[in-house]
This record gives C-alpha cells, structure tokens and sequence, in this order.
DNA sequence: ATAAACCCTAAAGTCTGCTATAGAGTCAAG
DNA sequence: CTTGACTCTATAGCAGACTTTAGGGTTTAT
C-alpha cells in the first residue's frame, strides 16, 4: 500500500519528461503499475526502479531494444530456459567489460590533461599533455567489431 | 613516410562504411591529412587512432558532437585557455567515474544471473537470482540529471 | 463551480547518426 | 586500352529516440 505516482510525478523524480515515459511505455519498457477508472497512469516504487535502471543502462551506451531485452530476463524469466540465459549473459557481460576498459582508458586520458594542465587564464597549448588524448597506445588493443 | 591508408583500407581496418568516414568528415570529426590531385582521400596512422577514439567515445554513450568537443581539446590547444580545459575535464572525468560505476553495478548484477544459472534446457524461473537485475539497492544511489 | 494545472490519445515532426542512390571520375590489372 | 574495382560529390532516405501539436477529458484549489 506504498504510494503511487502520477506521470508527472514520476517525471520529476526521474529527470525525465511525461512524453518520454508514455513513449517507453509504446515500446514495452515501462508500464505503469495501474491506470486510474479515467486512465491516469499511476506508477509504483517496481516502476521507479525499472525506469533507474533503463536511464543507467542508456546513458552507457544500451539502445532502447537492448535494454528491453536485458529487462525481459527478469520480467519473463519463465519464458527462457538456463541455457538461454547463460548465453546471454556471457555475450553482455564481455560487452560490459569491454566498456568499463574503455572509460578507465578515457578516464586515464581526462585525468593526465586534467592534472598538466595549470588552470590558469594562458592559452592551453602550454599544456604539453594535451596529447594523452591522441597517445596511440591508448586504444590501440582490442579493436573488437561493434555490436550494433 | 609511413604509409597513407585509402578509404576503402582504413574501413576495412576500422570496421567501419566508407559512408561513415565521409560522414564523419562532414561532422568534422575525421578529415583524411591529405588529398590526391584526383581528389581521393588519404588517412595516416595518427587519422586512425582518432578514429579508434571516437568508436571508443561513441561505444560507451558520447555523442558525435561530445567526442567533437572532447577531440578539440587535443586538435586546437592554442584556441582554449588552461582554465577552459582544467573545468571541461573535470566535468568530463566525474561523467566517466559514474558511468564506470554504472557499468560496474551492471556487471555484478549480470555476473550473480550467470552464476546462478544452471544453464541447462529447463525454463529459467529456477534461477533464483534472476531479481538481482531489479534489486533496489542497485541503482538507488546517484541518480544524477542526465548531461544531455 | 470554475479556472489552472494536470492527464489522455493519436499523429506528425525533429534530431542524430548513419545508409543508399545517382551520376561521374580514377586507377590497376590483364 | 579497356574493364572492373574503387573513389568522388550531392542528395535523398531511414531507424532510433524522442518532442510537439491538436483536441479533449480530469482534478484540485479557490
């Protein structure tokens, strides 16, 4: 008997707008709870978390199906069988890897222009790290194909 | 005098269309270091490792005009004051730290599923852990606005 | 009991990031 | 010296992820 939200409130809690919540629901990521006699969306705490947990999976690079999928193993799990499951998780847990070596790469490359650089008002190209961006050891392993 | 890569080469090395190099250059984030007379476009090694970092950039959730912005700091050194560049990446490299962390609850939740999972031919509602995706706990936490 | 604030659907429009098409020039191999 | 693979520009089209518009109900505060 937790509180419900409406979709405004929903919105505001999650920095997001009304029309992006109706648009995930159109594409079978996020329903609410329950609708009011007169139609009103109303959301749960469930379908607090969910939302959380797509607008993460986005902002690191999931397109919208992508997460859908990720959401159906919990959703539907008696729809898949171990093996499946098994499978699937493997292949995205090597992608989310793949990606946390990436960001630490970038983060290594921010941090050392970050720290050459002395914060002053001179023109930028004292600061001679600037070229930890372009360093061609940087990112020159694991060239994997993109999954798209 | 190293060797200079023809489109068509530097795709296939880069797995990417030729399409999306032209594209790329349009958006001025990749312009070949030179031309033949017949107009033909020639890639050096420095051009594909910008490359390689914008596909980085790209895989984990920046968008083309970010990895602009991100590319100029290197491109254009002299137009940005050290102030400029020292606030940027801050910015830039407290984005990256969530989005590591982000990744990395991810990954736990993906890795207890895998685990938990037999993986043989039976319907997956056995695999108890299943709701470690949608643990409460997970994302709870830094719920910041989205840098759009 | 009425106006402001909020919600609904349906459909069209927008922006990003490509992808495809058309028409033409270039280049390497036989 | 021609044929087939490759390249060029310019333009149109497309998928994904929203955003806006139009027209209309619902709630709530005064």
């Amino acid at each position: 008997m937790t509180k419900l939200l409406k979709i405004g409130e929903l919105a505001k809690l999650s920095q997001v707008s009304v029309e992006t919540l109706r648009f995930y629901e159109t594409q079978g990521l996020l329903s609410p709870k329950t609708r009011s006699d007169s139609g009103y969306r109303f959301y749960s705490v469930d379908d607090q978390q969910r939302l959380q947990f797509i607008l993460h999976a986005k902002k690191v690079g999931f397109a919208l199906q992508e997460i859908k999928r990720l959401l159906s193993l919990k959703t539907d799990s008696s729809q898949h069988t171990c093996e499946e499951v098994k499978n699937y998780t493997g292949v995205k847990i090597r992608e989310v890897e793949a990606k946390i070596h990436d960001l630490q790469t970038m983060k290594q490359a921010l941090d050392s222009l970050h720290q050459a650089c002395c914060g002053g008002k001179e023109s930028a190209d004292h600061c001679t790290i600037l070229n930890s961006l372009g360093d061609p050891e940087l990112f020159s392993r694991h060239s994997s194909a993109n999954a798209h």
